[in-house]
DNA sequence: CAACCGCTATATCGAACCGATATAACGAAC
DNA sequence: GTTCGTTATATCGGTTCGATATAGCGGTTG
């Protein structure tokens, strides 16, 4: 999760660790504290993922390596990845560039199926509590479903915009190596 | 956070940890897993905020005490208390029935300042990286900035439908201590 | 009826993440 | 020239997650 953000955002140029957070935080995913940018900056060394140069003191600059590449490209596009986290999903979406398009198709349909399953769930759930739950609760969850139909026809029109650039399959990418 | 989720459906009537997660995942806040039920449960306990009763074994019933229900009104009602968080207001929201309704109007405004603000910075750092950002990216701030200004109607809602209730600020509460 | 399956239920473990805090060097203002 | 805000790295305790273990209970099916 933050391991991925970290490498895609290597992938563009090296960075330090404090402008790295700042980034993080400008995309708008989720607010991340230091106390997880760096022993996450760590680990990813640890594993050989990324290179810091700049020895102890001030301004230490990573650079992701070519296992380090792969190994984005391969938590990137791992289809079991949860799709069900609204924050790994738009991590994930974030670096669509990276994936083939029909593998972005596919990311995409999960993700509207697990909200269309949300929905029907919670559309039950307000049914069979109506009475016995507040007018805040109520509204709350009436309000989450409205969102979450947002969601999908937002989903929707990204499906659409995807299938219109590249009407079949994957003749986008003829010169694969 | 938790804490105040557990108490707050404590509160309602005794229950054990596996329904509590139950309700609570049903209420659609988040995702709550086991090993944040049960630990938090015994620290609850630990601090003398709830009871357990039927030792060792299967099927404890934990209930609220009347220190527990005091500590939860303490925490519920603190307006210090983050309503940056989206998840902690939601499950604010949801146990509004035991705040005052003064105390409920300023919880939505100040919500609703914070997600104006958030929308101002999204806008901004739109307008500055629209053309270094990819099409997935821009796509991704802008419906973010839409649901946050679908928010923002839904909290001017129940502001409205708060003061139509309570017309003159807090003489709904006149004998208070 | 026993063997099996799925659900209820409690519990723990390691890893990840958060929020607060410490530290320090730098540049600009006053 | 000292005070202040920003850049920058780092750690700490506590919380939460996801996976997993364990076991009793109720139903069903061969």
């Amino acid at each position: 999760m933050l391991d991925m953000a970290i490498l895609g955002l290597l992938r563009e140029g090296p960075m330090h660790g404090y402008e790295l957070r700042q980034r993080l935080v400008d995309l708008g995913f989720w607010r991340i504290s230091f106390g997880s940018v760096y022993p996450a900056l760590r680990r990813l060394d640890r594993s050989g993922w990324i290179e810091v140069s700049g020895g102890s003191g001030r301004r230490k600059e990573y650079r992701v390596t070519a296992e380090g590449k792969e190994h984005f490209q391969q938590i990137l596009e791992d289809e079991a990845s949860e799709v069900e986290n609204t924050t790994a999903f738009r991590v994930r979406l974030a670096f669509f560039r990276y994936m083939e398009p029909s593998v972005r198709i596919g990311f995409l349909e999960r993700r509207k199926s697990v909200l269309r399953e949300r929905i029907a769930t919670a559309r039950g759930s307000l049914r069979k509590t109506a009475d016995r739950v507040d007018r805040y609760t109520q509204s709350l969850m009436e309000h989450g479903v409205r969102v979450a139909e947002a969601d999908v026809a937002w989903l929707d029109e990204l499906i659409a915009s995807e299938r219109s650039d590249a009407p079949r399959g994957n003749d986008e990418t003829p010169d694969e190596k």
